[in-house]
DNA sequence: TTCTAAAGTTCGTATGTTTTGAAGTATTGG
DNA sequence: CCAATACTTCAAAACATACGAACTTTAGAA
Protein backbone atom coordinates (compact mmCIF):
# COMPACT_ATOMS: atom_id res chain seq x y z
CA UNK A 1 0.00 0.00 0.00
CA UNK A 2 1.57 3.21 -1.16
CA UNK A 3 1.59 5.87 1.37
CA UNK A 4 -0.59 8.69 1.08
CA UNK A 5 0.36 11.39 -0.63
CA UNK A 6 -1.12 15.12 -0.44
CA UNK A 7 -0.11 18.14 -2.63
CA UNK A 8 1.98 21.00 -1.00
CA UNK A 9 -0.42 23.69 -0.97
CA UNK A 10 1.51 25.91 -3.96
CA UNK A 11 0.77 22.64 -5.93
CA UNK A 12 -2.96 23.24 -5.73
CA UNK A 13 -4.30 24.15 -9.13
CA UNK A 14 -8.12 25.98 -9.79
CA UNK A 15 -7.87 23.19 -12.86
CA UNK A 16 -7.84 20.48 -10.32
CA UNK A 17 -10.20 22.16 -8.17
CA UNK A 18 -12.57 22.33 -10.98
CA UNK A 19 -12.13 19.21 -12.29
CA UNK A 20 -12.32 16.72 -9.03
CA UNK A 21 -15.65 18.84 -8.06
CA UNK A 22 -17.00 18.54 -12.00
CA UNK A 23 -18.10 14.70 -10.35
CA UNK A 24 -21.74 14.77 -8.55
CA UNK A 25 -20.50 11.96 -6.28
CA UNK A 26 -16.99 13.68 -5.01
CA UNK A 27 -18.95 17.27 -5.16
CA UNK A 28 -21.92 15.14 -2.45
CA UNK A 29 -18.65 13.78 -0.85
CA UNK A 30 -17.18 17.05 -0.12
CA UNK A 31 -20.26 18.65 0.90
CA UNK A 32 -20.66 16.45 3.73
CA UNK A 33 -17.17 16.82 4.42
CA UNK A 34 -17.35 20.50 4.54
CA UNK A 35 -20.45 21.08 5.91
CA UNK A 36 -21.05 18.70 9.27
CA UNK A 37 -18.30 16.30 10.38
CA UNK A 38 -20.34 13.60 9.05
CA UNK A 39 -19.12 11.16 6.11
CA UNK A 40 -15.53 11.59 7.80
CA UNK A 41 -14.93 7.75 6.22
CA UNK A 42 -15.14 5.91 3.04
CA UNK A 43 -17.80 3.50 4.30
CA UNK A 44 -19.49 6.45 6.78
CA UNK A 45 -20.16 7.74 3.55
CA UNK A 46 -21.43 4.59 1.33
CA UNK A 47 -23.60 3.84 4.33
CA UNK A 48 -25.32 7.16 4.21
CA UNK A 49 -25.81 8.03 0.35
CA UNK A 50 -29.17 6.90 -1.48
CA UNK A 51 -27.16 5.11 -4.51
CA UNK A 52 -25.18 2.48 -4.15
CA UNK A 53 -21.83 3.20 -4.65
CA UNK A 54 -19.20 0.14 -4.87
CA UNK A 55 -16.15 0.25 -2.11
CA UNK A 56 -13.58 0.86 -4.92
CA UNK A 57 -15.59 3.68 -6.87
CA UNK A 58 -15.27 5.46 -3.56
CA UNK A 59 -11.71 5.14 -3.09
CA UNK A 60 -11.23 6.23 -6.29
CA UNK A 61 -13.09 9.43 -5.47
CA UNK A 62 -11.75 10.21 -2.16
CA UNK A 63 -7.98 9.53 -3.75
CA UNK A 64 -9.07 12.21 -6.76
CA UNK A 65 -10.07 15.08 -3.68
CA UNK A 66 -6.67 14.07 -1.90
CA UNK A 67 -4.38 14.44 -4.98
CA UNK A 68 -6.54 17.73 -6.13
CA UNK A 69 -5.51 19.00 -2.70
CA UNK A 70 -9.43 19.11 -1.96
CA UNK A 71 -9.29 16.73 1.17
CA UNK A 72 -6.65 15.48 3.96
CA UNK A 73 -6.77 11.96 4.26
CA UNK A 74 -5.08 9.99 7.66
CA UNK A 75 -5.65 6.48 8.49
CA UNK A 76 -6.69 6.35 11.94
CA UNK A 77 -6.70 2.52 13.28
CA UNK A 78 -8.38 0.36 10.63
CA UNK A 79 -10.28 3.50 8.54
CA UNK A 80 -9.57 6.87 6.84
CA UNK A 81 -10.16 10.30 8.54
CA UNK A 82 -10.84 12.83 6.04
CA UNK A 83 -10.56 16.42 6.80
CA UNK A 84 -11.04 19.57 4.31
CA UNK A 85 -8.24 21.94 3.25
CA UNK A 86 -10.49 24.60 3.35
CA UNK A 87 -9.09 27.22 5.34
CA UNK A 88 -5.34 26.43 3.14
CA UNK A 89 -7.32 26.60 -0.69
CA UNK A 90 -9.55 29.36 1.16
CA UNK A 91 -6.16 31.55 1.51
CA UNK A 92 -4.85 30.44 -1.87
CA UNK A 93 -7.88 31.19 -4.24
CA UNK A 94 -10.04 33.54 -1.72
CA UNK A 95 -13.69 32.55 -2.33
CA UNK A 96 -13.55 30.09 -4.64
CA UNK A 97 -15.27 26.55 -2.21
CA UNK A 98 -17.80 29.07 -0.38
CA UNK A 99 -19.17 29.98 -4.84
CA UNK A 100 -18.82 26.49 -5.97
CA UNK A 101 -20.47 24.67 -2.86
CA UNK A 102 -23.02 27.53 -2.95
CA UNK A 103 -23.91 26.93 -6.33
CA UNK A 104 -24.08 23.39 -5.50
CA UNK A 105 -26.65 23.99 -2.83
CA UNK A 106 -28.74 25.93 -4.64
CA UNK A 107 -28.87 23.46 -7.56
CA UNK A 108 -29.90 20.67 -5.01
CA UNK A 109 -32.56 22.67 -3.73
CA UNK A 110 -34.41 23.91 -7.07
CA UNK A 111 -33.63 19.72 -7.81
CA UNK A 112 -35.52 19.15 -4.15
CA UNK A 113 -38.21 21.73 -5.26
CA UNK A 114 -38.76 20.49 -9.26
CA UNK A 115 -38.86 16.74 -7.82
CA UNK A 116 -42.39 17.67 -6.40
CA UNK A 117 -43.90 18.90 -9.38
CA UNK A 118 -41.98 17.72 -12.34
CA UNK A 119 -40.59 14.25 -12.13
CA UNK A 120 -38.86 15.46 -15.31
CA UNK A 121 -38.46 18.16 -17.78
CA UNK A 122 -35.85 18.77 -20.29
CA UNK A 123 -35.71 21.57 -22.43
CA UNK A 124 -32.71 23.13 -25.40
CA UNK A 125 -33.57 26.01 -27.69
CA UNK A 126 -31.57 25.78 -31.15
CA UNK A 127 -29.63 28.17 -33.20
CA UNK B 1 -23.75 20.27 -40.11
CA UNK B 2 -26.13 19.33 -37.46
CA UNK B 3 -27.69 22.92 -35.90
CA UNK B 4 -25.86 24.10 -32.80
CA UNK B 5 -28.10 23.28 -29.21
CA UNK B 6 -27.29 25.83 -26.41
CA UNK B 7 -29.15 23.94 -23.32
CA UNK B 8 -31.96 26.27 -22.20
CA UNK B 9 -30.54 28.16 -18.73
CA UNK B 10 -32.60 25.92 -16.56
CA UNK B 11 -30.60 22.86 -17.54
CA UNK B 12 -27.03 23.89 -16.68
CA UNK B 13 -25.50 22.69 -14.17
CA UNK B 14 -22.92 23.43 -11.82
CA UNK B 15 -21.17 20.01 -12.73
CA UNK B 16 -21.23 20.76 -16.36
CA UNK B 17 -19.51 24.63 -15.88
CA UNK B 18 -16.99 23.05 -13.06
CA UNK B 19 -15.85 20.44 -15.79
CA UNK B 20 -16.05 22.48 -18.67
CA UNK B 21 -13.58 24.93 -16.76
CA UNK B 22 -11.09 22.41 -15.66
CA UNK B 23 -9.71 22.33 -19.01
CA UNK B 24 -6.55 25.03 -19.57
CA UNK B 25 -7.89 25.52 -22.99
CA UNK B 26 -11.31 25.95 -22.47
CA UNK B 27 -10.94 28.33 -19.38
CA UNK B 28 -8.06 30.40 -21.45
CA UNK B 29 -10.70 30.67 -24.32
CA UNK B 30 -13.73 31.29 -21.83
CA UNK B 31 -11.79 33.96 -20.35
CA UNK B 32 -10.74 35.66 -23.72
CA UNK B 33 -14.55 35.73 -24.52
CA UNK B 34 -15.28 37.02 -20.81
CA UNK B 35 -12.60 39.42 -20.59
CA UNK B 36 -12.17 41.47 -23.63
CA UNK B 37 -14.22 41.23 -26.76
CA UNK B 38 -11.32 39.74 -28.74
CA UNK B 39 -10.50 35.64 -29.51
CA UNK B 40 -14.42 35.49 -30.44
CA UNK B 41 -13.95 32.85 -33.20
CA UNK B 42 -12.11 30.03 -33.35
CA UNK B 43 -9.34 31.16 -35.69
CA UNK B 44 -9.30 33.93 -33.80
CA UNK B 45 -8.21 32.06 -30.35
CA UNK B 46 -5.81 30.15 -32.70
CA UNK B 47 -3.76 32.83 -33.54
CA UNK B 48 -3.50 34.40 -29.79
CA UNK B 49 -2.62 31.32 -28.42
CA UNK B 50 0.85 30.14 -27.75
CA UNK B 51 0.44 26.62 -27.89
CA UNK B 52 -0.52 24.86 -31.34
CA UNK B 53 -3.81 23.62 -30.45
CA UNK B 54 -5.46 21.51 -34.02
CA UNK B 55 -8.42 23.65 -35.30
CA UNK B 56 -10.77 20.33 -34.59
CA UNK B 57 -9.52 20.34 -31.28
CA UNK B 58 -10.18 24.29 -30.75
CA UNK B 59 -13.98 23.29 -32.62
CA UNK B 60 -14.82 20.50 -29.73
CA UNK B 61 -13.67 22.52 -26.70
CA UNK B 62 -15.97 25.71 -28.22
CA UNK B 63 -18.34 22.72 -28.87
CA UNK B 64 -17.86 21.84 -24.64
CA UNK B 65 -18.28 25.76 -23.71
CA UNK B 66 -21.24 25.28 -25.60
CA UNK B 67 -22.94 22.48 -24.70
CA UNK B 68 -21.69 23.68 -20.80
CA UNK B 69 -24.14 26.50 -21.39
CA UNK B 70 -20.83 28.60 -20.97
CA UNK B 71 -21.01 30.38 -24.20
CA UNK B 72 -23.70 31.68 -27.26
CA UNK B 73 -22.32 30.58 -30.40
CA UNK B 74 -23.56 32.28 -33.51
CA UNK B 75 -22.61 32.01 -37.06
CA UNK B 76 -22.10 34.84 -39.18
CA UNK B 77 -21.18 34.60 -42.60
CA UNK B 78 -18.53 32.61 -42.58
CA UNK B 79 -17.37 32.51 -39.10
CA UNK B 80 -18.48 31.17 -35.78
CA UNK B 81 -19.03 34.70 -33.18
CA UNK B 82 -18.99 33.26 -29.78
CA UNK B 83 -19.67 35.26 -26.65
CA UNK B 84 -20.56 34.05 -22.88
CA UNK B 85 -23.89 33.82 -21.26
CA UNK B 86 -21.91 35.06 -17.84
CA UNK B 87 -25.55 37.08 -17.21
CA UNK B 88 -27.62 34.49 -17.59
CA UNK B 89 -25.58 32.22 -15.38
CA UNK B 90 -25.18 35.41 -12.56
CA UNK B 91 -28.12 34.82 -12.19
CA UNK B 92 -28.89 31.04 -11.92
CA UNK B 93 -26.08 31.09 -9.93
CA UNK B 94 -24.57 34.22 -8.44
CA UNK B 95 -20.91 34.39 -7.69
CA UNK B 96 -19.81 31.69 -9.12
CA UNK B 97 -18.31 32.41 -12.20
CA UNK B 98 -16.53 36.00 -10.99
CA UNK B 99 -14.92 33.45 -8.37
CA UNK B 100 -13.65 31.03 -10.87
CA UNK B 101 -12.39 33.30 -12.98
CA UNK B 102 -10.97 35.59 -10.38
CA UNK B 103 -8.92 32.19 -8.74
CA UNK B 104 -8.02 31.92 -12.73
CA UNK B 105 -6.17 35.12 -12.75
CA UNK B 106 -4.76 34.97 -9.37
CA UNK B 107 -3.58 31.12 -10.18
CA UNK B 108 -2.27 33.47 -13.98
CA UNK B 109 -0.33 35.64 -12.19
CA UNK B 110 1.71 33.85 -10.24
CA UNK B 111 2.85 31.59 -12.41
CA UNK B 112 4.26 34.48 -14.66
CA UNK B 113 5.59 35.90 -11.36
CA UNK B 114 6.78 31.86 -10.75
CA UNK B 115 8.60 31.84 -14.34
CA UNK B 116 10.65 34.55 -13.51
CA UNK B 117 12.62 33.18 -10.77
CA UNK B 118 12.20 29.45 -10.33
CA UNK B 119 11.86 27.97 -13.84
CA UNK B 120 10.68 24.85 -12.58
CA UNK B 121 9.41 24.02 -8.67
CA UNK B 122 7.66 20.72 -7.29
CA UNK B 123 7.04 19.71 -3.80
CA UNK B 124 4.30 17.59 -1.79
CA UNK B 125 3.94 16.43 1.98
CA UNK B 126 3.63 12.59 2.40
CA UNK B 127 1.54 10.89 5.28
C1' DT C 1 0.78 -16.00 18.10
C1' DT C 2 -2.70 -17.00 14.93
C1' DC C 3 -7.35 -16.29 13.23
C1' DT C 4 -10.99 -13.33 11.64
C1' DA C 5 -13.42 -9.31 10.53
C1' DA C 6 -13.47 -4.58 9.01
C1' DA C 7 -11.93 -0.81 6.11
C1' DG C 8 -9.65 0.52 2.31
C1' DT C 9 -6.49 -0.07 -1.72
C1' DT C 10 -4.92 -2.02 -6.00
C1' DC C 11 -5.42 -4.56 -10.31
C1' DG C 12 -7.51 -5.85 -14.67
C1' DT C 13 -10.90 -5.16 -17.88
C1' DA C 14 -14.78 -3.06 -19.94
C1' DT C 15 -16.57 1.23 -21.05
C1' DG C 16 -16.41 6.12 -21.85
C1' DT C 17 -14.07 10.46 -23.15
C1' DT C 18 -10.56 13.35 -25.57
C1' DT C 19 -7.31 14.49 -29.21
C1' DT C 20 -6.16 15.07 -33.85
C1' DG C 21 -5.43 14.40 -38.98
C1' DA C 22 -8.24 13.80 -42.89
C1' DA C 23 -12.29 14.57 -45.18
C1' DG C 24 -16.64 17.03 -45.38
C1' DT C 25 -19.92 21.21 -45.18
C1' DA C 26 -21.46 26.08 -45.35
C1' DT C 27 -20.75 30.60 -46.96
C1' DT C 28 -18.63 34.41 -49.55
C1' DG C 29 -16.49 36.54 -53.43
C1' DG C 30 -14.76 36.23 -58.16
C1' DC D 1 -19.61 27.45 -61.03
C1' DC D 2 -15.01 27.55 -58.68
C1' DA D 3 -11.82 28.58 -55.06
C1' DA D 4 -10.95 30.12 -50.53
C1' DT D 5 -12.15 30.53 -45.73
C1' DA D 6 -13.81 28.87 -41.45
C1' DC D 7 -15.28 25.77 -39.23
C1' DT D 8 -17.42 20.64 -38.27
C1' DT D 9 -17.55 15.74 -38.43
C1' DC D 10 -15.43 11.21 -38.60
C1' DA D 11 -12.47 7.60 -37.05
C1' DA D 12 -8.69 5.75 -34.62
C1' DA D 13 -5.50 6.10 -31.03
C1' DA D 14 -4.56 7.68 -26.45
C1' DC D 15 -6.18 8.52 -22.10
C1' DA D 16 -9.51 8.26 -18.14
C1' DT D 17 -13.11 6.05 -15.22
C1' DA D 18 -16.03 2.33 -12.99
C1' DC D 19 -16.29 -1.71 -10.62
C1' DG D 20 -15.65 -6.78 -9.23
C1' DA D 21 -12.07 -9.64 -7.41
C1' DA D 22 -8.07 -10.07 -4.93
C1' DC D 23 -5.01 -7.95 -1.71
C1' DT D 24 -3.13 -5.13 2.48
C1' DT D 25 -3.41 -3.22 6.98
C1' DT D 26 -5.06 -2.93 11.54
C1' DA D 27 -7.68 -4.40 15.72
C1' DG D 28 -9.47 -7.55 18.64
C1' DA D 29 -10.47 -12.35 20.05
C1' DA D 30 -9.08 -17.04 20.93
Amino acid sequence: MRPLTHPSIDDITVEGILHALSDPVRVAIYAQLADADSARTCSNFQQISDRCIPKSTLSQHFRALREAGLIRSERHGVEMRNTTRCAEIEQRFPGLLPAIMQAHRAQFEERMRGAKKKPAARKATTG
